[in-house]
RNA sequence: GCGGUAGUAGCAUAGCUGGCCUAAUGCGCCUCCCUGUCACGGAGGAGACCGUGGGUUCAAAUCCCAUCUACCGCGCCA
């Protein structure tokens, strides 16, 4: 028989059909047996009855997370046994057969309840059991439905999703980058990106005008509540954009996205509030604020544009560095200082960042579309032009071909996440986590390999300091 | 790299001012009973040597040292 879905049941009252399952929890009542049966769509009771003999037999050995296959009839159930807290509590299913598809251990966690309570070693260890909670079931569909609606929202402003490489260039600047060894040139690296910035303007040479990437970004640097080291962003550019443009685009889309899929939440001011950065920084010394007025209502969002950041600040040896990125432009009536290379400490930058309940989600800004500007921004960092060649060369030659004007943004879609779903920390919307040493429990990796392995890429381990 | 917290049966905890711990409780697990429960109820049972290594002591889950792991935060994170 086809298989109905849990949540069809209430809809097939009176008929036979047949449910493929697990099961969550079974009481036996000795001559009846009740099973709460559940499947990615719901849960419902079934139960044997004593006129069903195979059946109770059969529902007296099956357990927790057990995989089944239940034939039986959808009933109504009298009034008084109605269960007004379930779904499905107004029905029930009448077995009158089960075929056992899988049986299962004892789990080693329970995936009925939030999992608050258990150690976090133990739910990522049994990952794909973690996963069957209620909890993260939810976390992951939402999230899906998250990526789904962007998706269609920038299609339809035209945008077109472009896959960029994840083997590429390491560049030391910011982040510590993940290196994978090359086999064919041996001594030599890729790194994986620590964000698709680069690719993404130079699609922007590439006249394709307006782009966006569901794209996995990864950076080699200590974890946090709110950091894993690979991570995802919803990164987007377009081609002769104003700030206001991008700053509209994308607010319009916040909006859209929360109220068409959390429509419990509150956002707190529309349109979003902005402060520049010299304001954020006098009033709330943060450059991503917590403008919440309310900070005990879980369902209020609190998003905050923050802009006119300053472009360059001192390092602790003197030197000057970018404050968020390269490549971002400075604004219009500094311009001519940036060309000057005078007046630094106070050219701002065409970069805005947004923030959500005090946390930075998101940020970009218009770039440098100029060879000449870009090079004395590397200039500026005392750069040499040996180094700006090496690093940023094939930026400086598609800049000389006829780049357009163009900026973006990037949006950290795990926060994000992890802020509609009222989540702690951004583990709980990722399906597979890694812990704060970077570590998968679930697969054991990072791993040693094998010696074969090493020599094909002509590494040899100098002895790690530590050993297990 | 630094600081803090924690590590006791499958899970969550208690015990931790050393001896009454031959380690307790709840959930789960196993056996039996139960015709209406809804994370049913009842009776019985198995299961940890207390993260790992070392030390102090007549005696250590309990004190000390080291180490590993996880979590939180700082540094770091174009």
């Amino acid at each position: 028989m086809q298989r109905t879905y849990i949540k069809e049941l209430k809809n097939k009252v009176g008929e036979e059909v047949s449910i493929s399952c697990w099961v969550d929890i079974r009481r036996d009542h000795g001559k009846l047996i009740f099973v709460d049966l559940r499947d990615m769509s719901g849960k419902v009771q079934a139960v044997a009855l004593p006129n069903h003999k195979e059946a109770v037999a059969v529902a007296s050995t099956i357990r927790p997370e057990w995989v089944v296959e239940v034939t039986g009839k959808v009933n109504p159930r009298p009034e008084k046994l109605v269960n007004k807290n379930e779904e499905n509590g107004a029905i029930e299913l009448e077995i009158i057969s089960i075929n056992v598809l899988n049986e299962a251990l004892t789990p080693p966690l329970d995936p009925r309840g939030d999992g608050r309570e258990i150690d976090e070693e133990v739910r990522l260890k049994y990952r794909y059991l973690d996963l069957r909670r209620p909890r993260m079931q939810k976390n992951i569909r939402n999230r899906h439905k998250v990526l789904k609606f962007v998706r269609d929202f920038l299609d339809k402003e035209g945008f077109i999703e472009i896959e960029t490489p994840n083997l590429t260039k390491s560049t030391p600047e910011g982040s510590r980058d993940y290196i994978v060894p090359s086999r064919l040139e041996q001594g030599k690296f890729y790194a994986l990106p620590q964000s698709p910035q680069q690719y993404k303007q130079l699609l922007m040479a590439a006249g394709m005008e307006k782009y966006f990437q569901v794209a996995r970004c990864f950076r080699d640097e200590d974890t946090r509540g709110d950091r894993q080291p690979e991570f995802t962003q919803l990164d987007m550019e377009m081609s002769f954009p104003t700030q206001e443009e991008i700053i509209q685009l994308n607010e319009k889309m916040m909006i859209e996205l929360v109220k068409t899929i959390y429509p419990e939440k509150e956002i707190q001011q529309i349109p979003f509030p902005r402060l520049t950065y010299k304001e954020a920084m006098e009033k709330y010394n943060s450059d991503k604020p917590d403008l919440r007025k309310d900070k005990n209502n879980p369902n209020l969002l609190a998003f905050c544009w923050v802009v006119d950041f300053p472009m360059f600040e001192k390092t602790d040896d003197g030197k000057w560095t970018f404050t968020h990125n390269p490549f971002s432009a400075a604004q219009p009536q500094h311009i001519e200082d940036l060309m000057e290379k005078k007046n630094i400490e106070n050219i701002l930058a065409a970069q805005y960042d947004i923030a959500l309940n005090g946390c930075e989600i998101g940020g970009g800004s218009i770039r440098n579309h100029k060879p000449e500007a870009l090079k004395k921004v590397f200039q500026i960092m005392g750069y040499e032009d040996e180094r700006i060649e090496n690093n940023f060369g094939h930026m400086l030659k598609a800049f000389e071909m006829g780049t357009p004007p163009h900026g973006g943004i990037a949006w950290g879609i795990d926060r994000l996440i992890m802020f509609l779903e009222n989540e702690p920390n951004i583990r709980e919307v990722i399906a597979f986590a890694k812990t704060g040493e970077g570590k998968d429990l679930m697969m054991d990796s990072p791993s040693e390999v094998s010696t074969e392995q090493l020599k094909e890429l002509g590494i040899k381990i100098d002895k790690p300091e530590k050993k297990k």
